[in-house]
DNA sequence: CTGAAAGCGCTTACAG
DNA sequence: CTGAAAGCGCTTACAG
């Protein structure tokens, strides 16, 4: 065990109170006094006990805010997973973690959601923002006029004084695509991109960079698409028939979002799946299946966990430590995994 | 905050000491008396208050052990932040862990430690173990006879009482190389295997698993090797060379240890960097620099800091919460990075 | 079998 | 500017 607050007290013939202030900066103490605290505190090794320190702060009940959006959907179920881990830990640590889960994508409701967070007193807020100008300036206003801080997660809002971001670099995805793409097809002939919807800034990201890094690395790759498919697997499976028709030739496919099951269906009933090479995104739905089955050659992926512990916590540790974030910009981990590296609970 | 041991003593009208008792099952308590207690802690969504609960049980003073191998190595020094992470976790939760570090590789140095850790009064040992039949019979002892729980990290000691083992699956790891060089090398062509020493079960288990694996699904490609390079770049660089005149249509190199330098400069030598597909293992010394300048195409790796954090955390779960293992072997995740999943802050 | 009390290390009004 | 005391939620001897 370590040195503790009533130790350096007694070695400096004060109470408890006084090595407190002096320890903690909180004023109300005579500067000498407090040197020489500090200077015995130091000598004798101290380091505060967290556990004390976090019972007794217990008291303020420090709440932190959660919005999430498209709550529905299997990643952000897995994103979930991390916020609840986050909540436990909070909890355990006599925090409170307030949820709010938008089933669909709603700016209506993420303002409601943030002021009846407000409402409830949250000191911070998490949240996945969405491209509107009255978010965006509601997050300027919780930030500057109330003094709540705000962590964006999934997608960020970059113009904004929201505090950081943790989420992908999908324009690094990308371009890891085109690195992997590049050796699998060994570096020339035909392949397309397979998007969900042009309006979204990610998949956007993940097509730009894809296509930006093939130029450069890989220059006798053709790159045809980007065909859109909305998420939906039939709609990818048309757009995937509709290639190959055009394209006989054709050596890998790049699927941005959701809707590889389509792909797959369609690549297998023309005879392609596994000579066309095909790399997705996510470790979720079928996609291990695929991947065992040879369908998919590479996903790429991201700790969706994360994505929801990090912001809390981040958070959390602003509050009760006064500790700021590592960067504005907090990048999650781009998984490569082949299908000998499938995680074994799943 | 939640439900506290009070409000649940005051809803049942007794004591919170009793409460206690029902809760924790400590027994000297009438049975009725416990069930109905438990009953109305379920009502009331009770969760036990880790902070109160740790501050209270610090008296206690949890005393975890670690013997550290071969800890002047670049790996190893890795682990060693992972240990210095749990540690900082499990003091600040009241526990202590103490550390001993053995520079080279020595069973001597390795019981003596264990010895030590015994005379201090550890609860637990998480250690790096050496295939000695001496080594093993102490483990058996300090588990048996002494009850002190032990989890082997690193290296694992299959046939002993040792709780669990937290490491790579080093087969599992040659399978994944070999997937990949299978595309690197579009399935076809001569693939030669570096190891370091044959006698290391790390090392051999990525051969023997790259090996098989290449031969169930790329029936064509043909292996040449293992050549073994004992760690040493100069010496594989001269491995390399061998195999490149024996063998000039080479198309790939596994390379199971560290030497990787020696291979490239070896093929740079023979203008044959960045054609000749290679992959290396873990992320330490050059090799991110390597697979930037285009001469390591994949490197698989392992998360080395989870190897020396969660060993202390199983050990500390395990003696403050009484929360067993998971299972018996905890493999890390065998992560694949290529040249765009570089992690920024390296 | 049960309760009252002290204590873990820290923070925080309150009194002076 | 400083100290004495109460309290955070739990555990643990001790007394009965």
């Amino acid at each position: 065990m370590g040195v503790t607050i009533r130790q350096i007290a007694e070695a400096a013939g004060v109470s408890r109170g006084t090595v407190d202030r002096a320890l903690n900066n909180r004023g109300r103490i005579k500067p000498e006094v407090a040197d020489r605290i500090r200077q015995i505190a130091e000598e004798m090794g101290y380091k505060p006990n967290q556990l004390g320190r976090a019972l007794s702060m217990s008291k303020n009940n420090i709440k932190i805010g959660v919005i999430l959006q498209a709550a529905e959907t299997p990643f952000m179920q897995c994103v979930l997973e991390g916020i609840e881990r986050a909540k436990d830990e909070v909890d355990s640590l006599g925090g409170t973690v307030l949820l709010c889960k938008i089933p669909h994508i709603s700016g209506r409701d993420t303002i409601d959601a943030m002021e009846h967070m407000r409402s409830e007193g949250v000191s911070a807020i998490a949240m996945v923002p969405i491209e509107e100008e009255e978010i965006k300036a509601h997050i300027n206003l919780f930030v500057e006029e109330y003094h709540i801080p705000i962590v964006t997660f999934n997608s960020d809002m970059e113009d904004t004084k929201r505090l950081c971001f943790v989420g992908q670099n999908a324009f690094q995805c990308g371009r890891a695509a085109a690195g992997l793409m590049g050796e699998l097809v060994g570096g020339c002939g035909k392949v397309a991109v397979i998007s969900g919807y042009s309006s979204n800034p990610s998949l956007s990201n993940r097509v730009l960079g894809f296509g930006s890094e093939l130029k450069i690395k890989y220059p006798e790759i053709e790159l045809v698409g980007p065909e859109y498919c909305f998420e939906d697997n039939h709609l990818a499976g048309q757009a995937t028939e509709k290639i190959l028709k055009e394209n006989p030739d054709l050596k890998g496919i790049y699927m941005t979002s959701h809707g590889e099951e389509g792909v797959c269906r369609m690549l297998a009933k023309y005879g392609r799946a596994g000579t066309v090479k095909m790399i997705a995104n996510d470790f979720m739905g079928k996609n291990y299946e695929l991947m065992r089955e040879g369908s998919i050659h590479f996903l790429i992926g991201q700790d969706a966990q994360i994505q929801g512990y990090e912001p809390v916590m981040i958070l959390f540790r602003l509050l009760f430590n006064g500790e700021q974030p590592k960067g504005e910009l907090q990048y999650t981990e781009i998984f490569i995994r082949n299908e000998y590296t499938i995680p074994e609970n799943l």
